[in-house]
RNA sequence: GGAGGGGUUCCCGAGCGGUCAAAGGGAACAGACUGUAAAUCUGUCGGCGAUGCCUUCGAAGGUUCGAAUCCUUCCCCCUCCA
């Protein structure tokens, strides 16, 4: 059994769940934030960093780490966790997201895609079969079945036909695992991701027979791609009232703290998105008080610290008017800091949330959650007692 | 003292009679960002009772239907020669 899932509580109120796997990297506790590292590094942080900040596992990209510096590279050089210095799980997407976010350098047919690398405008495939046999070679825990998801709104043909795509594509890359694995090869985990977009019946239709196949565990796809947060969440009460209990459940590409709270009341197990580390880049940060754009220039004199609320590296030691300062210079520092921070945060919110469901009091939990991020209570820039 | 060049909106800098509140860049300010082509992108950036009006291109005066653009005087800066 590549991955071995264990469900450890459920919430009695919501459909929350708390949980944990095995992967010959370490343990995962459910629900589980994945910071992203896309290019073989969660920009700006350090592994130490990350795991400081309470990472258990990672995210990494097929598609990207096999463009530059090439699997081969990675796999003479140890694998990726020793290649980015990682020692814990790592998942890694199978290049589907870049389907949709390369539309304008790729051509889709059911053998793969044809891509216009970014990096160079050369010709390259990717299909189900190779996205496989690069996860195996970059080392991956736990591997992601090659998928079209479609932007929202999208026509239900479009729609249709990325089910069936991803169906077909979900079969052969099971099939390309059990040949590798009979070279001894493909020890990691495999996933199966659920497509549909906002039609409830379609992602049924999907999962009727995604959830046959011994997939070891199962994401929900194409969503929070411009369809509406309440349609997406509606979209995952659905589908996660589908999948099986025994195997884990993971929201793809998802990560605004409120989503992550509601997406585990109806019975997410694991998510990872962009969004806090894209954000903290550029100024932003989300705290347990709401949305906090330190950049501004309202915070140019305000010595709280991001979050009065956060015991991280970042509010332990500096201030916002600091923060500000380093953003509006444009020193790399002011991105660090503010990362550091964002992984914390998010961390910090799913391990909350996996207490609050062991104690059987999740929607207690969410109540507090939401409407402690709704106050703003911290976020009124303040001005030093001499101004 | 002589010769030449120049002063433009927060800064640099284009414009050299009308289409100029004035190119472009920077700064500043704000917004966006959810399986990362992203240390990115977008917007605003003289004022206002705002499909128009007012104030602005070193200062004052003049020419003209009309001036940042032409003329006169003045003030200030820079370069070279003495």
């Amino acid at each position: 059994m590549a991955l071995s899932f264990q469900l450890e509580a459920e919430d009695s109120q919501t459909a929350a769940r708390a949980g944990r796997f095995a992967t010959a990297h370490g343990e995962v506790r459910t629900p589980a934030f994945m910071p992203v590292g896309t290019v073989g590094s969660v920009k700006t942080l350090t592994p130490d960093e990350l795991a400081g900040a309470g990472t258990e596992i990672l995210l990494s990209n097929t598609y990207h780490l096999w463009l530059r510096p090439g699997v081969e590279t990675v796999r003479r050089m140890g694998g990726l966790h020793r290649f980015m210095g990682w020692g814990g799980p790592i998942l890694t997407d199978s290049g589907g997201f870049q389907v949709m976010s390369l539309s304008p350098l790729r051509r889709v047919t059911d053998h793969g895609v044809e891509f216009r690398s970014h990096l160079d405008g050369s010709k390259l495939t990717l299909t189900p079969e190779e996205a496989i046999r690069i996860q195996d070679g970059l080392g991956s825990d736990i591997a992601m079945s090659f998928d079209e998801l479609v932007e929202m709104p999208a026509p239900d043909d479009v729609v249709r036909a990325a089910v069936d795509r991803t169906l077909l594509w979900a079969g052969r890359g099971l099939a390309e695992r059990e040949r590798l694995r009979g070279e001894g090869r493909g020890a990691m985990a495999l996933f199966g991701i659920n497509q549909g977009g906002v039609s409830a019946a379609e992602r049924a239709r999907c999962f009727e027979r995604l959830g046959a196949l011994p997939f070891d565990g199962f994401a929900l796809g194409g969503l929070w791609v411009g369809e509406g947060r309440s349609l997406g969440l509606e979209m995952v009460e659905h589908d996660c009232a589908l999948f099986p209990k025994d195997r884990p459940r993971y929201l793809m590409g998802v990560g605004h703290p409120l989503d992550v709270v509601e997406a585990v009341a109806r019975g997410v197990d694991l998510f990872d998105c962009v969004l806090p580390t894209r954000n903290a880049r550029r100024g932003t940060v989300f705290i347990s008080t709401g949305r906090l754009v330190v950049k501004n220039a309202a915070y140019a004199e305000d010595e709280r610290p991001l979050d009065p609320e956060c015991d991280c590296y970042t509010c332990e030691r500096f201030t916002r008017a600091y923060l500000r300062h380093l953003f509006a210079a444009r020193e790399l520092l002011g991105m660090r800091l503010a990362s550091i921070h964002a992984v914390h945060h998010l961390l910090s919110v799913v391990r909350r949330a996996r207490e609050a469901v062991l104690a059987g009091r999740y929607e207690a939990f969410r109540r507090e959650f939401v409407e402690r991020y709704h106050s703003g209570e911290t976020l009124a820039p303040r001005q030093p007692a001499g101004a």
